[in-house]
DNA sequence: CGTGTAAGGAATTCTGACACG
DNA sequence: CGTGTAAGGAATTCTGACACG
């Protein structure tokens, strides 16, 4: 691990009480992470581990699914909202370099 | 439960990552908790569940161990402490109780 | 597509006890 | 006193599959 991580993000939680956390059922919260909306840690004998922005991050899942999302639609509406995290931190970059130079 | 707790205090953690997180083994762990030094939760099937304050609280154990304390010396500290922490606030309700009467 | 379920197995945890010291 | 360990059992989790739709 590069950086010591806060609470909210230590993957520490298992899928028993993630489940419970969230309200979902193990089958559902399994079957978003098939569908790459949710990436847990995994234990030395294969077990699985959440972190509480992981559950917050179900949570979020759950209410969209409700709304009759599919979870290719979710995926993308995530990967589009990195992409702009990734341009604007990019976007910083470059000025606090143009302002050094 | 009364109050939503934050992820600092969420029984939500296992003794195996648990035991990962302080470095102290599973016997130690459960042992600590027989000298009443830490409160883990149950799941209904009997599991022990931490927070990460229990996780703090029992790297604050493990430091006083090394410097050769016992566990009912360790108890008897925190049993202090709350104490104060107790009149403290009995303090501040009978202030607040005075200025409002 | 999203989710429930039974199936068989493996990983995790539990308790009480013996051991050492 | 504090901790390791083997023992037997129970709770938890895992995967792949069948089912419904």
């Amino acid at each position: 691990m590069a950086l010591s991580l806060s609470y909210k993000d230590k993957k520490v939680i298992s899928i028993g009480i993630t489940s419970e956390l969230t309200g979902l059922s193990e089958r559902q919260i399994r079957y978003y992470e098939e569908r790459k909306l949710v990436f847990p840690d995994r234990s030395k004998g294969g077990t699985r581990k959440y972190s509480f922005a992981d559950v917050e991050r179900l949570v979020d899942v759950a209410n969209k699914m409700e709304d009759g999302m599919q979870t290719f639609e979710i995926r993308k509406e995530e990967m589009k909202k990195s992409d702009i995290r990734d341009k604007m931190l990019r976007g910083q970059l470059n000025a606090a370099f143009k302002i050094r130079k």
